[in-house]
DNA sequence: ATATGTGTTGAA
DNA sequence: TCAACACATATG
């Protein structure tokens, strides 16, 4: 179940994950040099073999192992979660109960592996529609959030929040109560998409005036094109055609060739029929993406420019229903009404495999989210690299 | 001073 | 992979 390559996040910050490198034993066999009378070795003050009077009833105060998978015994009675992945430990965190150690195991299991992954408790939990919030919320975080939610000891909020809300729909969809779309769905978590398979973005353009008008064409930057959408020699000037997938599901066929004239590589046949049904506007956001599974099925998504100012009357004398706010992201309108609640926003199918194991576009997205967020998304300084 | 989590190893 | 265990660091 384990796409392969996969970075969930791009390791810029100074990670405080405890992603315990376990090189040394692989490459240098026995370098430390321990004191010989091994006998009786005690690690802070804990596993210390004291012969009272008999060595029978030689009092062991040995740290009494877990019966629960991933769940360490601490010197100081507390128990630690952790597991382990790519000959590296990821720490989970230490906790009171024991129980608690292994629930935040198998919350770390169900993420790293899945479905099959085995557990302490899970399959006896609830009901399948909550597993499914669970699943999907799992989903649309990332490796690194979870385990540090594990060890800040927020996952169960955090995941209760998520089911108030969200809630499901009667065909399996997941959508916000309030009708606003979540932050997190702006930018691709997985839970967002329509459908649930892993696609790293490739690259996004602003549109300019003449993508957008009678030339009925999209020029796609030469480095993108060529990254992206290599052309064959043969058909760069005849053309390829292409499919992508919107957000709706709905797929647009474009012609994509290269221009010898202007020395760029164009979307023609089928882009005016985008423009024209996504009511894209100059200065818009087309967005590209790619499934990493072996279909590379090809996405296509915009936005519009900006968010359209809140309070300033455009509309100078004429008559005007300023109560409604309308954003489009992403081929989702979004309305902002007073006090009602309306709008759905379609965000995943539950299923379940897990994520994360083939988001290449990971650093591209993280740079999207950096700088959008920057500000709201200090917390996140756990960093998972080359997980 | 104590708690936490890493370094390391042996076993599966 | 996994857990045991010693111990270095972080934390208060």
């Amino acid at each position: 179940m384990e796409g392969s390559s996969s970075i969930d996040q791009e390791s810029t910050t100074t990670d405080s994950l405890s992603i315990a490198p376990a090189t040394s034993s692989w490459t240098l066999p026995a370098t430390k040099t321990k004191s010989p009378e091994s006998l009786c070795r005690m690690g802070s003050g804990t596993s210390v073999i004291i012969d009272a009077e008999n060595g029978v009833e030689a009092e062991s105060r040995k740290l009494p192992s877990s019966r629960y998978k991933g769940v360490v015994p601490q010197p100081n009675g507390r128990w630690g979660a952790q597991i382990y992945e790519k000959h590296q430990r990821v720490w989970l965190g230490t906790f009171n109960e024991e129980n608690e150690a292994a629930k935040a195991y198998d919350v770390a299991a169900q993420k790293f592996r899945g479905r099959d992954a085995v557990t302490n408790f899970k399959p006896l939990l609830e009901n399948q529609e909550s597993d499914d919030v669970e699943i999907a919320f799992l989903n649309s975080h990332s490796k690194a959030e979870i385990v540090d939610m594990l060890r800040k000891h927020t996952y169960i909020d955090e995941l209760e929040q998520s089911k108030k809300l969200y809630g499901f729909t009667k065909d399996g969809m997941l959508k916000r109560k309030d009708g606003l779309i979540s932050m997190s769905s702006f930018f691709g978590n997985n839970i967002d998409k329509v459908n649930n398979k892993a696609r790293e973005q490739l690259f996004e353009k602003a549109v300019t005036p003449s993508d957008v008008g009678k030339l009925n064409r999209l020029v796609i930057p030469k480095q993108h094109a060529e990254k992206h959408f290599p052309l064959q020699n043969g058909n760069t000037s005849k053309g390829v055609l292409l499919n992508f997938e919107d957000l709706n599901g709905k797929v647009w066929r474009f012609r994509y060739s290269y221009w010898n004239s202007s020395q760029s590589y164009v979307l023609t046949k089928g882009w005016s029929r985008f423009v024209k049904e996504k009511n894209l506007k100059a200065g818009d956001i087309v967005s590209f993406q790619r499934s990493t599974s072996g279909d590379k099925q090809l996405y296509i998504d915009f936005k519009a420019r900006n968010v359209p100012p809140t309070s300033t009357a455009v509309v100078t004398n004429q008559v005007q229903i300023p109560q409604v706010q309308m954003v489009r992201l992403f081929g989702v309108n979004i309305c902002k009404v007073p006090a009602t609640v309306s709008n759905v926003v379609v965000i995943d199918n539950h299923n379940n495999n897990n994520n994360m194991t083939s988001c290449s576009g990971g650093k591209r997205r993280m740079e999207m989210e950096l700088l959008t967020f920057e500000s709201c998304r200090k917390k996140q300084r756990v960093i998972i690299d080359a997980l």
